[in-house]
DNA sequence: ATCCATTTTTGGTACGACCAATTTTGAAAT
DNA sequence: ATTTCAAAATTGGTCGTACCAAAAATGGAT
């Protein structure tokens, strides 16, 4: 017997919807089901929260469509529990983002093509004049990086580059904007993107790899001093506090 | 205004309820977050469906286990329709495991730990003596990789990689089995994950990720005339038929 | 033909009732 | 006192109705 999300992921292809199309008012819906509009409302929540539709109010329930942008944006969600939980997360996210990111500058040196040259140095003029907000700075950045990932012709790559960016977005949000407020940060960091560029856009494989792998060494030491500061304070400031504690097992 | 779902979430974790603890009745829980049973139901639809939650009927709701096996199972989801429509996708994915793998290679040969070793050592003997069946002889292969990652002591690296593999098994599954069934090539794979373990269980970081390296590169390889013979056999098979096409939009 | 107020449609929320599975309770039997 | 087991209370699952708010469809005035 087939749950009543498949049943309606099924009436979704019989029915010949495509991406983008909307898909009966609730109502309707579930008097074809032979269901009551809470269950299914409830199980129409399901598809949601994995993305498959979206919902608006007064307009209708859509199929998604597979703009990648947000299927990865859900991609790696799961995660973001452990990544607001977990202390030392964020050291895991850059230490993967070393690994992908210098082979993403690598395949871009090899494989980008004008268009990716142009979005690349656009990019690169954008972080340079980001204003001093910091969090403007931050987005500029990701920008950046995530058209290096474009460049280098790797969907799976891109994909999951975007979604190690959102999990560090909420893993240390404050500590990012930090480090784009510490003196001489910002030009040496634009520095390092601008060499970066040069060597992709020269199609200098081996020497993009390398100056991204300067870039993100660097980023992570900055990182790490911000975050030992932080939790320095952390430890002093709980020390004049009594810590809760309840005991929620049966 | 944070969304309900982020509310529960934060309740979640303001009463320290640990996995497996039971959540309050939804009755009760609904008057404390002073919405209606019906809209909360509908909310912890949506942690249900992302396996935070667990239902049982008459029971109670309870944190899910982190079964860390089936988050990162739905981790990559989103990305399958993509693996499997795109022709090339598994190219991609095999390349960012190149990435990846190198490094998880790297790391476990630094930080694992006794545990790490004997699980190693126990993924290694079983691909040694996996049975003919291609099938096991796969989940094996993925075990062991796994295990790598894990003795990396990253756990980004690891539910990613999961994710991963997840995608190329929908992505190229017959040609995986396939692999298995080369001649001489299950004896090169096993040479290979031995000089890996080997490397990683001395300590000798850059010998792993060398290893590692070379395991993918001839993996890749074989792959790629796999594939290029099973398209020749596609096309040579798509001239005798006409290809129905739809067109589903409106 | 265009524009704007009105009506209709449609998703979002709330309340109440009942069913079914589970847990708890408590009395009977040992 | 312990065990057993049936009745009662608890709790998630489903249904139905009513109402609100946003969007879309309607239709008349310009």
């Amino acid at each position: 017997m087939p749950t009543l999300a498949e049943q309606l992921e099924a009436f979704i292809v019989r029915s010949h919807l495509a991406p983008g199309a909307r898909l009966p008012p609730e109502r309707t819906l579930a008097a074809d089901l032979g269901v009551s509009r809470s269950r299914l409302r409830e199980t129409i929540q399901q598809l949601v929260s994995r993305g498959l539709i979206v919902s608006r109010r007064g307009g209708g329930n859509f199929i998604a469509e597979p703009a990648a942008d947000l299927a990865l944006d859900q991609a790696l969600k799961p995660l973001q529990p452990l990544a607001e939980s977990e202390a030392g997360y964020w050291r895991d996210i850059l230490e993967i983002r070393q690994s992908l990111e210098t082979d993403a500058a690598y395949y871009a040196a090899l494989r980008a093509g004008q268009q990716d040259k142009e979005r690349l140095t656009a990019a690169l003029d954008a972080v340079c004049a980001a204003s001093d907000d910091a969090a403007v700075q931050s987005r500029a950045d990701a920008a950046f990086h995530l058209a290096i990932a474009e460049a280098s012709h790797n969907l799976v790559l891109r994909q999951v580059m975007s979604g190690l960016f959102n999990l560090l977005k909420v893993s240390i949000a404050e500590s990012l904007t930090k480090l784009h407020q510490l003196p001489d940060t910002v030009e040496a960091l634009n520095a390092q993107h601008r060499s970066i560029v040069e060597a992709i856009l020269a199609g200098r494989a081996e020497e993009a790899r390398h100056a991204a792998a300067l870039h993100l060494s660097f980023v992570e030491d900055r990182l790490r001093h911000i975050e030992e500061e932080a939790a320095r304070l952390r430890r002093a400031t709980a020390l004049r506090h009594t810590i809760p504690q309840e005991d929620t097992s049966p």
